[in-house]
DNA sequence: TGACATTGGATAGTTCGACTGTCTAATATT
DNA sequence: AATATTAGACAGTCGAACTATCCAATGTCA
């Protein structure tokens, strides 16, 4: 396998070798092969890890110690669904804080989430999340109606249905080799989100010029 | 009009006085009335500007400068559609650095515009944005397909067509006061990504433990 | 073979954004 | 009048993510 000095990986990975060596310290790159006390080769994988990690924090916004508990999952993961759900649960959001959502807001995803028969531990952080969103969204006097709530769902019912057997059918045939369509699953769902949300913006946009232009 | 002393607004706001005199600092919080050298009340407007600011930081997870420039644009608003569309411009999002797109992701974002028959100045930045996310995930070795982004626009048309007319429908009846339906419009494209993105790893999380339970 | 740039590892320093603390003179409140 | 607050200015803090400096040991080329 080609191999390369730490100055060539990072350069090939856009970064600076003192960043390299920050991610090694930080424990978020396994070290390279030593060929000496003061030498060491790294190869593609080093590559790879440090492309996957540039990504993590560049698109997906996430903080170097949750990509570092993110690689963990990834790495640790038993079966397919259980790693998803804890990396979904690790990556970051708004409301990460301990305040709880109002117990209206509560209810009201709780027969969200009925309503669409979906089925979600209690106190699942995704629902708390939308819950506090409601909550900080009313104090705005921006309500959201349960009806929106409910297209967004229908919307991304299909949607989420193709994502997940995309990267499934490419995954495990058999039972092994989970690791790297669990990475494909987290990469999906975290770096796909700038695009989905994009397209929003750019339909809003569209539907907005079209009333504009009456 | 309501008003009180600064202690009163920032525990109403949920932070604290040092945190408000630094919005005032930063010009992000309109002065109160000076009611003697040292002295100065707050109304209603300074409670709901507080409120704004907070959202949209912990939230949205915009910069304070950023915040600062979205009130203008809300503030300085003279159509609804043009405001709509410059505070979308400066909403921030990953590649916001000035590297451009490679040439094949830019064509493909094109042709899906075409496809959904949407129009967008060339060079538009949520297209960039779409263009450059597409180049990561090629590199990460987990490329997005041209008929996963024609779902996502397909799924989002009628979600963003409803979206738009709701807060239209509020706005602006005759053609004042287009102040309010503006921040309406930045505020629930903002606020509610988080909504949209919770829901979809809702959903994808269901679909995945259905495929588990097989 | 020997000069010299480069490397890995350790440690300390920098930058940025967002606050937070301290100080002072002036003003409410009791 | 005594005491507690306040506005405003300004300096200090904090965490995250680097970045710079050293050093001894190597690799490389003349």
């Amino acid at each position: 396998m080609y191999s390369m000095w730490m100055a060539e990986l990072a350069a090939r990975a856009g970064c600076s070798v003192p960043t390299v060596k920050y991610y090694l310290r930080e424990g978020l790159l396994h070290p390279g092969e030593a060929t000496g006390a003061t030498r060491a080769r790294y190869d593609e994988t080093h590559l790879q890890r440090l492309r996957l990690i540039r990504a993590l924090t560049e698109v997906g916004g996430l903080r170097l110690e949750t990509v570092h508990q993110v690689l963990d999952d990834i790495a640790h993961a038993s079966s397919w669904h259980e790693a998803v759900g804890s990396a979904h649960t690790r990556l970051p959001g708004p409301f990460d804080d301990e305040a709880p959502p109002s117990a209206e807001s509560a209810a009201r995803v709780e027969a969200m989430l009925e309503r669409q028969e979906w089925q979600l531990a209690p106190g699942h952080p995704q629902a708390r999340r939308i819950a506090r969103a409601l909550d900080v969204l009313d104090g705005l006097g921006h309500p959201v109606s349960d009806r929106l709530l409910d297209l967004y769902a229908a919307a991304l019912r299909p949607l989420a249905a193709y994502e997940v057997h995309a990267v499934h059918d490419v995954g495990p045939d058999g039972e092994p080799d989970v690791e790297p369509s669990v990475e494909a699953a987290v990469v999906g769902t975290l770096l796909q989100e700038p695009i989905l949300l994009a397209i929003r913006r750019i339909a809003q946009e569209n539907v907005s010029r079209r009333l504009a232009e009456d």
